[in-house]
DNA sequence: CTGTTAGCGCTTTCAC
DNA sequence: GTGAAAGCGCTAACAG
């Protein structure tokens, strides 16, 4: 307690000085660091930056800051940056996906801080995890399309990695328990998977191309059609690739969705708007970078709640471009 | 130097142990810290997570870290976070735009490393700049417009701030130069300047919104028809509202490009593939924050081009929403 | 309760 | 050349 007018020259003191506490310092002196690490596989796609947003949002009442790395999908830069991280000290960490590394899990394990995986599920988190069933994702986009009578339904996807393999998953689950599957309907480019038996479709239906574009979904919509003419319905990958096939059924006059249903991935903003608008599987980005930061501070704060395996769901939002059984008359926007 | 077999076992033992240097530490003992701050308006338009993979690229043949900060374009956040990162003596400072306030400007000349403002160009740098002329994108892609025949060309924007007014004023002196300027047909939904005359448009020409979607883009072409019937082109703040615009146009039965000709801003993936592809001005995001990193590296190796001012410059991608006066035969992919 | 001092784990410098 | 010692700017634990 000092005097305020003691108080106020100091304070003048500090800003005409350009006085900065050194964190670095202060991080050495203490043991916390306010800082936050967070690896996420990629900044192009839309999905990692509405995570990120949840994070900083989350974030903001506290001090936290974000230290934040980008693998590209890559494990070994995954283990490089866990391990340069780590050495900053960070008071939690948040890492995507659940196929680290081996060394990368120990490094993890060994840290004796709050440690989230984000965007997948499973039974077996380092720590913490708080996600979604991409099976489940798969599966119900899938079934929605055979309860609306579709029976040719095709899957299409960029790239496939672990996560969109268990979407693929969900999408052949649910057309085999209707004893509908056909493998030649997955149209994909790349697969990058540890384990290749994720993929449930045989090579042949792979071709090169970039990995997510709206030009893909017009190829594969092409490619489709010419292997299976009575292709009716496309679940995509994602919103964008969905937007191309819708793009392509204009082109070609296809009706949408009396001709074909279309399903995207991810119900980002842009789906909701276009004409037809699309069906999408609502994936809670936001909500899981929220809920990540949520927990991390939880556990900081020594109030811990001890749920260790968090599924924040996905929900198929219903719109135009799968609306085959019922009337259209006041549905679309 | 020491013997290989001693090197094994030590690095051995490292591994054992678990040891990691302490970078704080490192930190605080060397004045390096290896660590650039980057501070962004918002995560939610790609168009900045563009720049960071940019920058991230660009630093991953390095040892340099990435301090990330998001300022929700708020000025105070921007001045609270331009104090914090420096109290951590990063090794260079990346910051957005050209509207710091005076205490934030001031912080970040006094420091004594590289600070790079991006995504805008002035005369006056902190210390130096990348980015390119949001005027000249509006002109240009107006510009265009008018050559192409269009002669009721409106804006739209879900929101105003600097960058874009300075767009707005692009689009306004295309038009004026060729004596077709109408202020009515300025649709703009929020208006965040520091200087409200920045705006050339008349306030009632405002109406609240969303920020940037696709559904404002369908309300836009809605509201402009109605203030004017001959409204023949329109370009948008950014490619997801001219997406918004062309679904209305579908849906309204307006022929792109004859009827309505429609430039977008960005030139993002998804432009290109739709039905018709979209004209629209590129804008080199991911060469700034590239080329932002490319600036802090040479100056950290005292090899200092000296430039301060750095323009990379627009261009307006042609495409078929634009076509009105050549044959389309053979243009559309 | 205030003022002092001993480190935090490194890098750098200075003797040897 | 190698090895010891002196800080970097704070925080925390101590004594007054």
């Amino acid at each position: 307690m000092v005097s305020p007018d003691l108080r106020q020259r100091v304070a003048k003191a500090v800003a005409e000085i350009g006085y900065r506490p050194n964190l670095n310092a202060r991080a050495l002196a203490s043991i916390r660091t306010n800082v936050v690490g967070v690896l996420v596989p990629s900044l192009t796609q839309h999905i990692f930056t509405d995570v990120l947003r949840g994070i900083y949002d989350g974030l903001q009442p506290t001090k936290l800051r974000v230290l934040l790395g980008n693998t590209h999908y890559d494990d070994a830069e995954e283990e490089r940056l866990v391990g340069e991280f780590l050495g900053q000290k960070p008071s939690a960490m948040i890492v995507s996906g659940i196929e680290q590394r081996p060394a990368t899990r120990k490094m993890l394990e060994q840290f004796d801080q709050p440690v989230i995986q984000i965007m997948d599920l499973t039974d077996d988190p380092i720590d913490r995890i708080v996600g979604f069933s991409h099976f489940q994702a798969g599966y119900l986009a899938t079934r929605h399309l055979i309860e609306q009578g579709y029976r040719h339904i095709g899957f299409g996807a960029g790239w496939v990695n672990q996560r969109s393999s268990g979407r693929m998953k969900g999408w052949r689950r649910a057309l085999e328990e209707a004893g509908i599957f056909n493998p030649d309907l997955a149209a994909v480019s790349i697969v990058q998977s540890t384990r290749p038996e994720d993929v449930p479709v045989a090579p042949t239906n792979k071709h090169l191309g970039e990995s997510t574009s709206a030009l893909n979904g017009r190829k594969y919509l092409c490619d489709l059609l010419e292997r299976e003419p009575r292709l009716d319905a496309m679940f995509c990958n994602n919103d964008i690739l969905a937007l191309g096939v819708l793009f392509e059924a204009h082109a070609r006059g296809i009706a949408v969705p009396e001709g074909l249903g279309i399903v995207g991935f991810n119900d980002t903003e842009v789906v909701s708007a276009s004409h037809p608008s699309l069906t999408s599987v609502r994936t809670p980005r936001y909500e899981i970078g929220l809920r990540a930061v949520q927990e991390i501070i939880k556990v900081l704060e020594g109030r811990d709640g001890g749920e260790r395996v968090m599924d924040l769901g996905v929900q198929v939002m219903v719109r135009a471009s799968t609306m085959k059984l019922e009337t259209l008359a006041g549905q679309e926007m």
